[in-house]
DNA sequence: ATGGTTCTTGACCGATCAGACAATAACTGT
DNA sequence: ACAGTTATTGTCTGATCGGTCAAGAACCAT
């Protein structure tokens, strides 16, 4: 019928998402992201609507990632303590993986955008998708006799969210896995 | 000898500093400074140079005022885990008090900032400060007996640092102020 | 009062911004 | 083969960006 797009629209997505992952919203021109996709600026109007929208839908595909790839670990039915050690181990990788830039994106839009009310909105709803599958780990945990049954778990399920936050300003400030490991195991160490 | 200012240099510098809080540095323009601040382009660029010095000039400011307000009460010569429960009260108030911008002024800048040199290294010494702050005091602490010996405190130096980073973050998404006070609440609960 | 110095005002600059347009190219169903 | 549809390419635009310039206004020492 038409002539078919030269390019994958995700690969697409996904180089988009490093580069205002590294850059920012403000910081990432049209012309830089022609310039690192490779293709037209039309294509990429055509495609993804204007810049906003461009960055709502990268937005999207990193929390599809990252719900995907480690939110995954805590809401298996026998995640406890363990699950929640390996998760945070992957968080910390995930922040700090060579060849892409430091820091979590949905950390960086809700700082840079945080009166941007769709990107707050998907940060919002990302926030209560953790701190759900993280409360329902230390429960899971606390009946296994994990934790000691007179821990109060809300308490450390917001411990944990706020832990995570940091590391990724940490990763995002340059510190290396090796001391976000720390602060991690030293998390762990006083949960239990 | 000549015309004096007609505008105070800190105090117009403070606004500044509000306003790159709120909006960041690619986010916030000369005009909007100029209108914001009540003054001309020109008394701007004269007073402080250009916008980046502006920004870095009003970061050496944001520090100032909190290592002067804050970081002090951990800086006592018998500040213990009180003093730190304190700390993280104070610290909870400040990223959420209204009618200012919620959050931290150097997690925003280090965020959205990551590869400049001197805004990096400005966010790397408060952070190194801070680290030290709250290693005297947990080492205080533990030599007090508030924490048992056993407890490895440069491990929960790191916990606490990271800690108060997740909370800028927290509050700049819309967290409340009781909110985060809950976490830092569970914080002390669990390094006792 | 006046000269010298600094501050303020407002116009102005080239560069870059996000986005639109129009012409051409490439493909497929018939 | 050709008509219809969509993708690509390059150009263009009005707005805004950070920053400069030049003229006028305000002040103080003398």
């Amino acid at each position: 019928m038409a002539r078919p797009k030269s390019f994958d629209d995700d690969a697409v997505l996904d180089r988009a998402l490093q580069l205002f992952r590294q850059r920012g919203f403000e910081g990432t021109s049209m012309s830089d992201l022609e310039a690192h996709l490779g293709l037209g600026r039309q294509s990429l109007y055509n495609t993804f609507g204007d810049k906003r929208a461009l960055y709502l839908k990268a937005l999207d595909l990193y929390q599809r990632q990252v719900n995907g790839q480690m939110l995954a670990m805590l809401e298996a039915p026998d995640a406890g303590l363990g699950a929640l050690e390996r998760w945070l181990a992957a968080n910390t990788a995930a922040v700090t993986t060579p060849g892409r830039p430091a820091g979590c994106f949905a950390v960086n839009s809700i700082v840079e955008r945080p009166d941007d009310a769709p990107t707050a909105a998907r940060c919002t709803k990302g926030r209560e998708c953790l701190t759900a599958a993280v409360r329902g780990t230390l429960s899971r945990a606390q009946a296994k006799g994990e934790i000691p049954p007179e821990r109060d778990v809300e308490g450390l399920v917001g411990l944990v969210v706020a832990h995570v936050y940091g590391l990724a300003v940490l990763a995002r400030s340059g510190a290396t896995e090796r001391e976000l490991r720390a602060a991690s195991e030293a998390l762990m160490a006083v949960v239990r």
